[in-house]
DNA sequence: AAAAAAT
């Protein structure tokens, strides 16, 4: 029986193969390795027929898909191919000083496919996708880096941020690789930063949020859209959904130029935000790294059964020592709720830092740098830091209200983000999902159901259970 | 509901 098995495996394993090489437009083929898995990093598809070929034998294990990276090209005639070291790119020196005194080594999985597509000639527009904590950041900073003239004083580079704390983050990328050319600059275009009227910028690269950014182009008139050459638009899927900041940021990209090269990123796309960055995007090349299931695998998830927000905040107070053994965030669904329980656990004694979009951005940058810092371990937040930002030291994901999109469904995507702050570069991670209704009860059902992945029950009035999942 | 915002 089990010979019977492994003989068919062989057999569809050779056919697979064939198939599969005869669809690669690379020259190399796909050859199964010594344990007989076949086992390839790049491949371009000619045809829906052949991503459901590869789908299928992904399904049945006969291929190997971790770190599969699948690329999509605009001209699929053209070569396809990555890099494995960044002097491969040719990058100016002084951009490869900074990539290496950043401690970058070798591009990632998502730079090797990216970075050539990027730096092509003619600039090519892409839309890519692949997990937080994969280098995509750095992967765009170096695309504006290298398009950007620093003699020339004026916005040639345009990245938007979905918010203030990730513009900062981002923009520190860009200061920190940038720093070995003399003369390049960067702007905030953020809520609070005003300048004088009249005035044009001289910096070469802006980074900012929707609403200031399209104050400066059209209004104010701090930007020549017409004279930006790169255009990022970072957690893509939020900035282009309906319910995200699509106006502004469609208004913006309909004042640049034709052939302004446009780069979209993000850990998520939802299909109906991914058909829309094809229509958005024009001739786009499409690389998405297949990495989800591994990121849920380093991360343990369990729930709280609660029935109601006092027996909830109780069970968070029984769970406070067990988090603040590393750092910790603690997700709420609304402004007011983040601020009740930031006070309520302090007049329990316990130390937490607040965050969330009503405090003023000068406040809002002093608590990040501070939870950054370490020197605060727990911080309750809204959804304004369920994406993107990057605290290595955080080990613990709570949430406090189950993310739900605004007819009160499930929100996935929101989800995996918000747990994907903590498991970051493949370390562990654990989540725990306070539940106080029947109805939140089906929500977090549903969630499971989706990513298929078990979310297992904790007692918090069990001691020895948290001390076990402490560690 | 949150975020963005020189409204």
């Amino acid at each position: 029986m089990a010979t019977d098995s492994w003989a068919l495996a062989v057999d569809e394993q050779e056919a697979a193969a064939e198939s599969l090489s005869n669809l690669h437009l690379k020259e190399e083929k796909i050859k199964p390795d010594a344990n007989g898995n076949l086992k390839t990093n790049v491949i371009s598809f000619k045809d829906r027929a052949a991503q459901s070929l590869l789908n299928k034998l992904i399904r049945s294990n006969l291929v190997d898909n971790t770190n599969q990276v699948e690329v999509l090209q605009r001209d699929p005639n053209s070569p396809l191919y990555s890099v494995k070291s960044f002097e491969e790119l040719r990058l100016k020196p002084q951009l490869l000083q900074g990539v290496y005194a950043m401690g970058f080594n070798r591009p990632s999985k998502i730079q090797e496919n990216a970075l050539p597509l990027m730096l092509a000639e003619p600039p090519q527009n892409l839309i890519a996708q692949s997990q937080s904590g994969t280098g995509k950041t750095a992967a765009f900073v170096l695309a504006m880096l290298s398009q950007v003239e620093p003699t020339n004083k004026y916005p040639q580079c345009l990245c938007l941020s979905p918010t203030y704390e990730l513009a900062l983050q981002t923009g520190k990328v860009i200061e920190q690789m940038g720093k070995f050319y003399p003369a390049l600059k960067l702007a905030y275009a953020v809520r609070g930063n005003k300048l004088e009227r009249g005035q044009k910028i001289s910096e070469q690269i802006v980074i900012g949020t929707p609403g200031t950014v399209l104050d400066w182009c059209s209004k104010l008139k701090f930007i020549d859209p017409k004279k930006i050459k790169v255009f990022v638009l970072d957690e893509a899927d939020v900035m282009i959904a309906t319910q995200g900041h699509q106006d502004q940021s469609i208004r913006i990209q309909r004042m640049l130029p034709r052939n302004c090269q446009m780069l979209l990123f993000s850990a998520t796309f939802e299909d109906s935000v991914w058909k829309f960055a094809q229509k958005v995007v024009p001739d786009p090349n499409v690389i998405k790294l297949k990495r989800e299931e591994e990121t849920l695998d380093t991360i343990k998830q369990y729930y709280v059964l609660c029935s109601s927000r006092d027996e909830k905040f109780q069970a968070l107070c029984n769970l406070y020592g067990a988090i603040t053994i590393a750092q910790a965030m603690i997700f709420c669904h609304t402004r007011k709720t983040a601020s009740w329980l930031a006070a309520e656990l302090s007049k329990e004694g316990h130390q937490v830092a607040l965050l969330s979009g009503e405090m003023m951005v000068e406040q809002r940058a002093a608590v990040i740098e501070r939870f950054r810092e370490g020197k605060e371990k727990v911080l309750v937040t809204t959804n304004v830091c369920a994406r993107g930002i990057d605290v290595e030291q955080v080990s613990v994901v709570i949430n406090f209200d189950l993310p739900v999109d605004k007819d009160g469904n499930p929100d996935n995507e929101t989800y995996l983000h918000r747990i994907g702050r903590t498991g970051r570069f493949g370390k562990r991670g654990l989540a725990v999902n306070m539940v106080d209704s029947k109805h939140s009860m089906n929500i977090l059902n549903r969630i499971q159901e989706h990513f298929n992945k078990k979310i297992e029950r904790l007692d918090t009035d069990d001691l020895d259970e948290i001390e076990k999942i402490a560690n």
